[in-house]
This record gives C-alpha cells, structure tokens and sequence, in this order.
DNA sequence: AATGAATGAGACTTCATTCAT
DNA sequence: TATGAATGAAGTCTCATTCAT
C-alpha cells in the first residue's frame, strides 16, 4: 500500500524539491497571504506540474500546517540553544526574549503565517498547543526569579503572555517598517521595567 | 452613474438591513474566517437575496474594510472618552490601557477580524493609518509623563509599541480561554513596571 | 437559510433547465457512459455555465441518483397503469411483460444507466430497493396463479427475478440491434413457457 | 520497436507478476468500479512500481479488455467441457445453463466487470462478438431440439437470449444476496417451461 | 525489469458578482 | 428594492501515463 506523504521515503533531489516548494509557498504565503495564493501559483513559480504538489503535501492545508509546526520548532530551538543552561532565571527570560526578535527578524514571513493561522480554527488548535508550552516555560522562569526575589510577586501568568505580546508586536512593527527591532529597549522594558514607573 | 454605496441615502428599514448584514458578516468571518465566509453564507443567515448585498456593499471586500473601519473608530471613541481631559499623562495611559482590554473583552470577534486583516495587503494598509494614529496618541502621553519625571527616561515609541502588544495578546489569550482579561495586573505592569526588577 | 437544492423552489423556467440539463445528462451518460461524461459535457451541450449545474444539482453523483429515482419510479407507474386492475394473476404478469419491454423500448438510455448503476457500489443501493419491491410484487402475482392452478406449482421467487433476466436481455439486446422487442415471443415464453418442454 | 505486450515472452516470475496484477485488478475493479479504481491502487496492493503495470499492460483500458478477453474464453471452455459431446440438444442446453450458473459463481467479480464494460462503448464491442457467438450456439441447440420435437417450435434465437437472461441476473442476484444460484429451479424453467402454463 | 518522481490535462466544485424579472 | 438564476474564472485535487535513474 502507498505511503501516507509524510512517511514517503524521498531521494536527495526529491528532499530538495520539497524544500524548494516549502520555501516558495512560506514567501508568496506571507506576501499575498494564504487563500489568495493558490496551489497554481506555487507550482508555477517552482515550475513544476501540479501533481508535484500533491506528490509532497496532501493538500494545501497540510502544507500550512507543516510550515506552522517546522518554524514553531525552529523557533523553539533557536529559544533553548540560547538560554541553554543559564541559571539566572531573569537572565533566560532575556536570552529567551533576544532570541525570539533575533530569530523572528530573520524570519518575517513567519510572523505573519502564524497570526494568519491564528485566525482561521482549522489551523488555530495546530498553534494552541505549542503557545501553551512556550507561555509555560515562560511561567518557570518568572516563578523561579519571583521566588528568588529578583523580580516583584505578580502574575507569572500574565507576564508571560504579556511578554510575549512585546515580542511579537515590536517584531511586526519591526517587520513593517523594515527596521531592526529595538533589542535593547525591549529587554530594559520586560526585564527592568516596562515603563519603570517612580512609584 | 450610481451614488457610491456608503454615500447613498438609506431609510430607515435599509439601515438596519445594513447593519444586520454587517452584524452577521462580523459573527461568521470572525467564527469561520473572512475567506471560508461566503457572501452566500452572509444573505443566507440574514434571510435576504444576494442582490441585497451588493445593494448596499460595493464587495465583499469593501464589506471588510467597512467592518474594520467602524470597528476602529469606535475602538478610538472609547479610548477617548475615557481619557477625557485627565490631566496626568501616566493616568491616561491607564485610563487608556483600561478603555481597551474592555472594549475588546466585549467585541471578541473585531480582534479576530483585525488580526486577520494585517495578514492581507489589501487590508493591512487600512489599519496602518489607525495603528500609526494610536502609537502617535501614546507616545505622547508617554512623553509628557517622562517630561513631568513620572518614569523614567526611554524610547516612547518602542514603549507604545509594547502597550499595544500586551493589551492585544491579552485580549487575544482572555477571549481564546473565555475569561476576562487581568485588567489590574496588565494595569500594574504597563503602568508600574512589567516585572518591576530589582535593580 | 438557504434550501438543499432538492427543495429549492424553481421558477417555471427554473424548472425547463432542470428537465433540460436531466436530459442531456442521460443521454450523454448512456452514450459514453457515466465517468467519461464529464460535468463541462453537459453544461457544453446545454450551453450554460458550469455553476448552472450546481445550482440544481449537488453534485454529478447527485444527478445520477435523481435520473435513477426518476426513471424508476415513472416505468413502476407504467406497469401499474397497464396492470391495473386485472384480475387474472397470470394476465397481470403478461401485462407487466408487456409493459416494461414497451417502456424500455422508449427509454433505451435508461437500462444502460440503471445497468451501470448495479456495478457501483455507491448506486448499486438506490437500485436494490426498487428491484426488491418489483420482485415481490411478481411474486404475488405468480403465487396466486399457483393457488389457481393456472401454472404449475413451483419456485414463485425464481420465477419472478427469471422473468425480470428475460425482459432486460431482451430489451438490450433489442435496443443494441436497434430493432424492437419480440414481445410476442416473449410473453410466450413468460406465461406459457419457455420453451415449452415436451416433458 | 518494442513487441506489444501481450506478445512479449515472459519469464515464469514475470507471468506469475502478470497473474498477480491481473487478479488483483480483477477484485478492485469489481469491488469499487472500474474508473473509481486507480492504477495506483493496483500497484500499491500488489507493492510493485507504476513502472510494472505498464510493462505487461498497454493501458488501464487495456487491462480490463484483457481480463474480459480471458474470462470469456474461460467461461466458454468451461462450458463446452461441461457439455462435450452430449448427443441430446435439449441436454446440451440443459448442461450448458449448469455450467454457467456454476462457472458464474465461482467468479462473481467477472460478471459485474461484464456488466459494466457493457455500459461504455469502448468495451462493449468486445462483448458483443462473444455474446454473439454464444447466442449462436445456443439457437443451433434449440433449433436441433426443435427438429427432433424435443421442445416446441419457436423463436429459437429470442429464447437462446431468454436463457442467457435468466442465468445472467438469476446468478447476479445469487452474489447480491450471497446465496447459491437455485439450479435445479433455473434447470426447470429454461428446460422445462418458464412457468409451464396450463394451456 | 523496476522504481517513483514528474507531468499536465482535466475532473469536480465554489463563489464573487451580475442582471433579467 | 429584492430575488434567484446565471456566469465563468479560478480553485483544489486526481490520475493515467512517461521517463530518468
């Protein structure tokens, strides 16, 4: 019986052509956004028939989704390679942040996958799950600083989401205006302070 | 030649056919997806022909820039009556931040439909404009609150920036889990410092 | 809502391009048969555009269906018109012999579609009731001949799905040698037997 | 330029691959229809290559022709054998129906392959010289009966297709409810009269 | 002999939009 | 104003067949 496509076996010229088709779909994705861009422009712009496409994704969803878990777990590793085994808590909470503006600046189309993703239930559950781990991890390290009393008591939970708010928000605008993102700045606030209020 | 839609003169029974039909297209594109939504599905649910639609919308696509443009102004009003004429600059970003995470908390689906929209080309220069305008109102009240010593000196435009990141992915989280948004901890944080360090 | 197609209510015309679309269909299913006839065919001969079609039919498998119901349901009218209300068990048999030999003469089209129907699996359902029910009533018929001594005693069931093997043959072969039913012969071999062993 | 495949010598393991394909398309195409069974089905069950299937067979349409051509022939074999050289006509008919009814069902899937192929004009004309020349056998039987007083006279060639109607749907039925074909009962009628009116 | 990647025409179907009624 | 029939381009996907390896 035939492979499901993800278990198929690929040749190196076959590994290559999925990348390539992988890597085409991600830009005109970002670029016309998902529905507008149809299977035909991918193909088209690979220059390759149509059946190529379904030799290596089983439908134009599945290739969104594939796309989805493969930078969510780039991503990811790009965050665990950086905080390794810092043992400040605090401080992995800013190799995490620098991290993810490092990797998200290089990867701007991404971005904009991810919150097309967002907002269409067929892909919103793919995305869910891996937010849940990384707002967790986040949780850790804010409990962790808390108890060592580097940080004030607060809700870890919403400063974990409210950090990540920062990162993705300054990362589009960033993306937007097609300048650096402001690193610095950023982890003074999420780190020091957002707005370092007298009081 | 015909009057553009939006500047035609409507009875009274047309412009609550119209605001059905936008009340309607608000709930399925933010439930299904602006795509997935046809204007078929639209006219269906409201009962009326197709004819109706493109009576009173130019497209479906001036359908969704219409939504987002009601959407926003009256985000913005809100925004704006609640800041009034306060005079501490760091109370009106509270004031402001508050104003927010309540309006969102009760139109859920506009998040939805705004998040999507700066996915697409078409839309996302529509919402450029208001965002600009937003950060523009922020980074003054921030700028007069560092002015007046309130906080400390910094860069008010990635501050701003940060604000709306947390807010939005606040709302965004407290609608997805359908729970209120922590009004008082996003408040302490934007306002009082995000982790508030030691330093 | 909208309305399934199967209840939409047509106007007069609406309902002409219906009936129009219904019999280009058949005709062309039964000349090349259902998979090679192509949705594109049909609407081509018509000369209306593809969505016409799926404004009145769900899908091709749908039109099939529909054709097949149709079809059926007007020759079990034609052989209880013809029927009626004889009340000789054996002319009743003689009667529907007749009856269904004629209307197949008049419907060549439709015995190559209920014939392909039987070998799909998806169809081979729809069919199945309609052949049960033309069965039983063969074998009332039979039955009470049996009980009136006007046939000898002997497999009712066999004899009715017999009766139906003669009568289809007969009509294909008719209808391939493009010369009509002997249905003089065949009504003799039905009623008086089939060849009428010396026995 | 290359030898057509059917003419190819074959290795043993060659012809046991060919065999392979052969039932395997066999079973598929009666299962699920013709044209709703892909060549990548075929292959996959078997766990060869696209490229073996069309080593031993010009075309998909191809296959199914070849498979009708077979199991025809061996239908008819099994037919002569079954009446060799029988003296009695009305015997030969008699044991002719025997071994149909027999043959047919030990192959079900045959018939409905038949049956379909009946439908398509690319097909049918394979069809019609077998069934041509199995009529032909039959009437010279039943003439030869006719000659001796065995059986009344008659239309000889409308019965011959009278007889092959009876077992065709008698057996058809046989499968549809899996249940073995009555015999002695078909004997009866086809041999014995149909219904053996008083008259 | 065999594989499996590639082809590309063409299948079915949807849908924004128009227009006669 | 309103309807619903009609349009037809475009969309996703399939599949018989070919061919480099």
């Amino acid at each position: 019986m035939s492979l499901a496509r993800a278990e198929r076996k690929l040749t190196s010229r076959g590994h290559e052509r999925r990348q390539e088709l992988l890597r085409v779909a991600i830009d005109k994705f970002a670029e016309q956004g998902y529905h507008p861009t149809s299977v035909a422009d991918i193909v088209g712009e690979v220059g390759v028939g149509k059946g190529v496409f379904y030799w290596y994704f089983t439908s134009k969803e599945d290739l969104l989704r594939e796309i989805l878990k493969d930078a969510l777990l780039e991503l990811r590793r790009h965050q665990q390679a950086a905080i390794c085994d810092e043992p400040n808590p605090l401080r992995r909470i800013e190799l995490g942040v620098r991290a993810t503006l490092d990797w998200l600046a290089e990867h701007p189309e991404v971005q904009r996958l991810v919150d097309f993703a967002r907002t269409e239930d067929t892909f919103a559950d793919e995305l869910r799950r891996g937010r849940e781990i990384s707002t967790e991890d986040a949780v850790r390290h804010l409990t962790e600083a808390m108890g060592q009393g580097l940080i004030k008591q607060g809700d870890a939970r919403t400063m974990a989401i409210a950090i990540r708010g920062i990162t993705d928000e300054i990362s589009r605008t960033a993306t937007d205006t097609d300048s650096p993102p402001p690193v610095e700045a950023v982890i003074r606030m999420t780190v020091h302070g957002l707005t370092g209020g007298a009081s």
